[in-house]
DNA sequence: TGCGTTTATATCGCGCGCAATACAAATTGT
DNA sequence: ACAATTTGTATTGCGCGCGATATAAACGCA
C-alpha cells in the first residue's frame, strides 16, 4: 500500500535482497533439491545415486581417465571421489588400477557391467526433461546462461 | 564431418544426451557447487554455512516459526533441520521451545546475537550478485525460470 | 470414552562435498 | 646425483540431505 519507491526503480533495498523468494542463489539451491529428488527416483532401480551416475556420463564419454581428469569435469574435489569411486567399483562399473607410466595416478576404466548399464539408462535424460517441461530452446538457453554464471563464480571464488 | 543429421533437427541423439556439457541439470548441479564455494568463503567470518545463512534468511523474515514452516519455506525434510537448528541454538543464534498450544510443535526464534547479525550480513547479497555478474535483469528472469522448473520438478518427483 | 489416524519432530544410517592434512611419485633446479 | 618443489591421490573430520523408522501429541469419530 505505502510502500516507499527506491531511489532507483531497478534497485533492491537491502532488505528485500535478504528474502529467499528474491535470491537467484537460492532458487538454484531449490531447484537442484528438486532435480535431486528426481534423480533418486530415476536411479533407484540401477543402485546409483547422481554424483556416480555422473562420474559414469564422463567414462561412457571417455574410458580410462585418471581421477583428477574427471574432478575437473565434475568440479569436484579429489576428496569427494575417491570415496565415491571405491564405491562404484565395489559395485562392480569400474576398475581403479594405478597407472604404469605414472605411479601416482590412478586410472578408472568402465567394466563390462558399467559399459552395459549405458544402454539401460539412456532414457533418463528425456524422463528429466519432461519432468522439468519447457521446449528445447528453453532449456539450451537456461542451460548455457548457468554456464555462464558458473564460470564467473568459479573465477570469483 | 560425417555425422548424420536427426531426422528432426532440433532433437538430440540419445548419445548427446548423455553428455555432460548438453545437460541442463548438470550445469545446475555444478554452478550451486560454485554458489556454495563463494558463499563458503563469504560466511567463513560468521561461522555460517549457507543452510544455516538460509535458515536466518526465514527467522528475519518471520520470528517465531515452527520447523516444519522453515522446511515448507526450504525445500528441507525435518531430517536435515533438527540437527542444522541445533547447531544455531549451540551457535547462539537461536532459541528452541516447544509450543504450549501444541506440544508437538518447536518454535524457533531468534536471540539477540541472531537479530544482530542481520545487519552483518547485509552486504552478501550485493557480493553474491558481483561475484555472478550479469544485470539485474537477467538474475530475475533466471531466478524466475528457475523456479518454473522448481515448481515442476517438485510435483513431478 | 476410547481407539485408530494424522501431525510434528526426532533418531539412525549412509552418501556426498570440502577443508586440513599426509605422503609417495614425479619433476625441477643446481 | 641430490635436495626442494610440485603433482596425484588418500585419510580424517564435519555438515548437510534424505530414506526408514520411532514416538508423543493432537484429532476424528463411533
Amino acid at each position: 500500500m505505502k510502500s516507499p519507491p527506491p531511489s532507483n526503480a531497478r534497485a533492491l533495498r537491502s532488505a528485500d535482497k535478504l528474502k529467499l523468494e528474491t535470491q537467484l542463489c537460492f532458487a538454484l539451491y531449490s531447484t537442484l533439491l528438486g532435480v535431486n529428488k528426481v534423480y533418486r527416483s530415476l536411479l533407484r532401480e540401477f543402485d546409483l545415486t547422481y554424483p556416480q551416475y555422473l562420474v559414469m556420463l564422463v567414462l561412457w564419454d571417455k574410458d580410462r581417465v585418471n581421477v583428477s581428469e574427471i574432478c575437473d569435469q565434475l568440479f569436484l574435489e579429489t576428496t569427494t571421489l575417491t570415496p565415491l569411486l571405491k564405491r562404484l567399483e565395489a559395485r562392480g562399473l569400474i576398475r581403479r588400477r594405478r597407472s604404469a607410466e605414472d605411479e601416482r595416478q590412478v586410472i578408472v576404466s568402465l567394466t563390462d557391467e558399467g559399459r552395459a548399464l549405458r544402454q539401460q539408462v539412456k532414457h533418463v535424460p528425456d524422463c528429466l526433461g519432461a519432468a522439468m517441461g519447457g521446449s528445447l530452446e528453453e532449456i539450451v538457453e537456461l542451460r548455457d546462461k548457468l554456464k555462464k554464471v558458473r564460470s564467473k563464480l568459479f573465477e570469483a571464488a
